[in-house]
RNA sequence: GGGCUCGUGGUGCAGCCUGGUUAGCACACUGGACUGUCAAUCCAGAGGUCGCGGGUUCAAAUCCCGUCGAGCCCGCCA
């Protein structure tokens, strides 16, 4: 750089800076061709600040930023001036002064670029360019701050959890496939040819065998693997912000976990949430709202309408209700215009979901307006009190087993509250849902499998249930719901290795299984491990929410496509057949991936 | 594995439904003019396998089939 060194950033310079000689070093952001007189708008990390080349100033500086272009990187000396009256930019915090330059360095050219960096409007650059090019990409200002949100964000959870006495601790990225859960990604062992490791979907065994250790409080913010399709919302590597504690049960556990929500928000958003967080049971979710990660920022909530067909001239429904089964009903204001189309539409996705039908009704001035009208006029009034329907509106019936009709309608719920746009975006809304099931009945493999995962602790009471009536066992699990996305989830362990035998066997995973696959973890248990229990943040998530953005692609730094591709790298590609000789590994050509 | 949407100069879009002029517009790019702009302006110019393959037709960006890529969703994700 020719010994010149950058004073300021192009942020930093206002009024009162007037009259000293700066150095500058940035991008080219903008650049206007007067001729005699040209501006240069130069960008770094800070901001942008104007340069004007005037022949008068700097005659030689004004003839090389004739070739200068977009994105250029320029090193520009001068002086800081106010700008004359009238013409200074309201728009940029430097907009008051500007650099009259008197000498010019080009530090770098560039080459034209693949799409525009300074567009103001509203046209989205195709997002697999943008991440080809995501260097580029990155040089744009929203991008920027997104990033930025997310670096505050890993602050906020790294001086909370300091100041409360947790030990960031790193766990291994090559480690043992464990046969719960996600897929793994897994890694060949040359040392050890036909073994390979796993990548952790989450470091779950390492952090309880810290506690094992004697850390009492861990956290780490780590990335996780798992080898299953991706959405807006999830990456086959993210990060968590994993935690686990001794000593505390659960109702000492989440306060804690809370105070780190509300310091992130308050250093995130300036904004204080209001603590303790509401707390529903995973029953009271699914009845009220059909999900157990309940969007509470708007109530649409359902309502159990059983009691009216018992014996009802509505075959369908009396069958549903009179074998157990529930009709629950779900209530959307105004949304009494939607088209035969719509609702048709509705009907197929309320199939999809699960359902054998879908029931609507418009409540017009004239009446009901709905394929079962007729069915309908001996419980019109008590149906209509119980939803609190009225003219203009919309209400769906479900009748099925409850689960089914309750997870239908609150798919709908959501649906429709989007499309009727019912749901307040400028605030967030927390929630624990709590007391989970421990286990659930698998119709396919007839066996029951862990809700959370197999260390969940049961409530104590509720120890003697997994012989006599396992899925009626709860859970001390928990899952912090934010805006209806899950934001964390965690659980207390269980520590006693008698009772991680029992869970064991109930679901279905031998002794000898067990010890073959986590033995290591089973023999720490009986050195003396204490009580514990943690949770786990999906950053990404909690970053994109913050920022923002929908999908967790934009706070990510090289995020893969829907395909687990990388268009910038061109990962994964193929190896060389020297690499694949010392793993031990043939590629079967043409092999169909199940 | 399945459903839906999209693919047109470097970028963002129009044209496609209803086949038929030289595929149009904006930005970027190149050359020129211009000393107060800030999405500078004005003049001129260059730049297109209409994702790819096949079919229908006298004729395909346009209609049909297949395929590839991207996005969203379902399944999957303890």
């Amino acid at each position: 750089m020719g010994g010149w060194k950058r004073t300021h950033s192009c942020g930093a310079l206002r009024a009162g800076d007037a009259g000293k000689t700066v150095t500058l070093m940035g991008w080219v952001f903008r650049r206007r061709d007067h001729g005699g007189l040209i501006f240069v708008d130069i960008r770094d990390r800070e901001g942008i600040t104007q340069c004007v080349f005037n022949p008068g100033d700097g005659a030689e500086a004004h003839a090389k930023v004739q070739g200068v272009r977009g994105e250029f990187v320029l090193a520009v000396r001068g002086a800081v001036a106010p700008r004359p009256a009238g013409t200074e930019n309201v728009k940029i915090p430097t907009g008051a002064v500007e650099v009259l330059a008197r000498e010019l360095k080009v530090l770098n050219d560039c080459r034209p670029l693949p799409f525009q960096l300074d567009s103001e409007g509203d046209a989205e650059v195709d997002e697999t360019l943008r991440l080809k090019y995501r260097y580029l990409d990155m040089r744009r200002a929203p991008v920027l701050r997104a990033f930025q949100v997310r670096d505050l964000l890993c602050r906020a959870v790294r001086d909370y959890l300091h100041e409360h006495g947790f030990l960031e601790v790193e766990t291994p990225f090559l480690t043992r496939s464990t046969p719960v859960g996600a897929r793994d990604f897994l890694v060949p062992s040359r040392l050890q040819p036909g073994s390979f490791y796993a990548l952790p979907q989450s470091p779950q065994l390492f952090k309880q065998l810290l506690m094992v250790a004697g850390f009492e409080r861990y956290f780490q913010i780590v990335r996780c693997f798992r080898d299953e399709d991706l959405r807006k919302d999830r990456q086959p590597e993210f990060t968590q912000i994993d935690i686990e504690t001794s000593f505390l049960d659960r109702d000492d556990f989440l306060p804690i976990v809370e105070g780190l929500v509300a310091a992130i928000w308050r250093r995130v958003k300036g904004v204080e949430l209001a603590l303790p967080f509401p707390r529903l049971a995973y029953d009271e979710a699914m009845a009220r709202f059909g999900s157990d990660k309940p969007d509470l920022r708007f109530g649409l909530e359902l309502r159990d309408v059983s009691a009216l067909f018992v014996g009802g001239e509505f075959q369908a429904f009396a069958q549903v209700v009179g074998g157990g089964g529930a009709v629950k009903a779900l209530r959307i204001p105004g949304a009494g215009s939607m088209s035969r189309k719509d609702l048709d539409d509705l009907t197929a996705e309320a199939k999809q979901a699960g359902a054998k039908g879908l029931v609507w009704i418009k409540v017009t001035a004239e009446g009901l307006n709905s394929p079962v009208a007729k069915f309908l006029s001996a419980v019109q009034d008590r149906l209509l009190s119980l939803t609190g329907a009225a003219t203009g509106d919309l209400v769906l019936l479900v009748g099925d087993a409850p689960a089914v009709a309750a997870t239908v309608l609150g798919r709908l719920r959501i649906d429709l509250a989007r499309r009727f746009k019912l749901i307040p975006v400028d605030r967030d809304v927390f929630a624990w849902v709590i007391d989970f099931p421990l286990v659930e009945w698998n119709a396919g493999e007839k066996r029951w499998d862990a809700v959370h995962h197999p260390f969940t602790a049961p409530r104590d009471e509720d120890l003697p249930l997994f012989e006599s009536d396992p899925g009626k066992a709860r859970a001390k699990a928990y899952d912090l719901v934010l805006n209806g996305q899950e934001a964390a989830g965690g659980s207390i362990r269980i520590h006693q290795q008698s009772v991680q035998e029992r869970l064991f066997g109930l679901i279905g995973i031998s002794k000898e299984e067990a010890r073959a696959r986590f033995g290591f973890l089973l023999e720490a248990l009986e050195f003396g491990a204490p009580p514990m229990g943690g949770i786990a943040f999906g950053l990404d998530r909690l970053a994109a929410s913050l920022a923002g953005q929908e999908s967790i692609r934009e706070v990510i730094a090289f995020p893969k496509t829907q395909k687990g591709t990388c268009p910038l790298t061109d990962a994964p590609a193929p190896v060389d057949a020297r690499q694949l000789r010392d793993l031990g590994i043939r590629v079967v050509e043409g092999a169909d991936p199940a």
